[in-house]
DNA sequence: GACGACTTGTTAT
DNA sequence: ATAACAAGTCGTC
């Protein structure tokens, strides 16, 4: 573990790292004990303290360790690839890696590293879509992001 | 446009 | 084997 970040959104934000790799990021309503090792884990902190300032960060320069299934991982590894402030819908996704939409709403859904791997990016056709950990949490993450095309919908 | 039923691929039990 | 799902599309009214 990292990091319990306060969030302005009364949220905490949990790191949990190993070996210089990422492997979960969490939400959670209290902070848990914070411990901080490796030099990378230092600056994946100051980079998640920038990022909720709403700086554009991009965490591709991370290592992530994913032990999910090869089609999950497949769908992970797309979004990864997805730019600060865009956002893709689940169709689109499901088209370019030849599945259907659910499947890749699937996938999302086991995401075990959020914000590092940008799954709120990823919206429905018309309207917002899912967010395990609450689809508020993807309403404030995309507003930080100034992604403004959404407005309607947030 | 709003609503429902049919489709769809993957995971969980 | 089957249910459940972070979706999309096509039909009817």
């Amino acid at each position: 573990m990292i990091e319990s970040l306060s969030v302005d959104w009364k949220v905490f934000v949990n790191v949990y790292m190993e070996n210089g790799k990422v492997i979960k990021v969490e939400f959670s309503k209290y902070p848990v004990e914070e411990v901080v090792l490796s030099e990378t884990a230092e600056n994946l902190k100051k980079d998640l303290e920038r990022y909720f300032r709403g700086i554009k960060v991009d965490f591709r320069k991370y290592d992530v360790h994913l032990s999910v299934s090869p089609f999950v991982k497949s769908v992970l590894d797309f979004v990864r690839t997805i730019p600060y402030g865009k956002v893709v819908t689940y169709g689109q996704i499901a088209k370019i890696l030849n599945t259907s939409p659910r499947a890749v709403g699937m996938a999302l859904r086991l995401n075990p590293i959020p914000i590092i791997i940008p799954c709120h990016r990823v919206v429905s056709k018309n309207g917002l879509g899912g967010f395990s950990a609450g689809v508020w949490i993807k309403r404030e993450l995309l507003r930080l992001e100034g992604t403004t095309f959404l407005s309607q919908l947030l």
